[in-house]
DNA sequence: TTAATATATGAACAAATGCTCAAATGAAGA
DNA sequence: TCTTCATTTGAGCATTTGTTCATATATTAA
């Protein structure tokens, strides 16, 4: 890597930003929830989650998917504890289950509708 | 695809949450966003940024990468502007020039500090 | 002009991602 | 018990991603 010569660091405005920049733990923490919506699949599934619970079933009718697609995703989201889910009988039902992600969701629709 | 044979899918409840979905134009933008977020090394250039006006060389003492990896993700940010880049001399200066990521940013760290 | 320097770019490549397919679970009914 | 059905899981795979390396561009100074 090059250090630059001269000019170009200005080591008092690098040490500020480093000074006030988060923990790496931190910036990886919240990589891996914008990471959990950064795929337009896994984002639907969330944004209908936001609506209300529903069964896995119904989730690949709504998002025009395979069972199996929807059940992989499902389990990154519920690794991540975005969801939790619940079985009746034979049916699994999906709820989202993080504040932060929810209210995040809703944060991001109210700017998109400018 | 499965079509559940009778009780699984609770048409009522997939009606009413296809309705409420965004359009697919407006998923995939959301996701674009979060996805040039979701990973640490760029999400730590944002979060520099967030800081102050900064150029390519500080960045990448900032975040500890080369110069070359560091203008490859200013490229993918700057394609989504995301951030705009101002010229003086040979050091080009990198800005955030998208206000509902600087928002959106604020308010994730907000919840990380609990 | 030539040299030096900051940044940008393209090709290449390893690693990660998201899907499909086939097979395994787990629960309910016959 | 055996069958059916909803869901899960693992392997395989094509695609995408983030980095490195070498080279190109742009600007300044000599």
């Amino acid at each position: 890597m090059n250090v630059c010569a001269d000019k170009c660091i200005n080591e008092a405005n690098v040490n500020k930003t480093v000074k006030n920049l988060p923990d790496q733990e931190v910036i990886v923490g919240m990589a891996e929830i914008f990471k959990a919506l950064s795929d337009p699949s896994r984002l639907k599934i969330v944004l209908a989650l936001l609506e209300q619970e529903h069964c896995v079933c119904d989730i690949s009718v709504i998002c025009n998917q395979t069972e199996s697609a929807i059940s992989h995703q499902l389990r990154l989201l519920r690794n991540l504890k975005i969801v939790r889910n619940r079985r009746e009988g034979k049916i699994v039902y999906y709820t989202l289950d993080d504040d932060h992600v929810i209210s995040l969701i809703h944060y991001s629709l109210d700017h998109v509708k400018h």
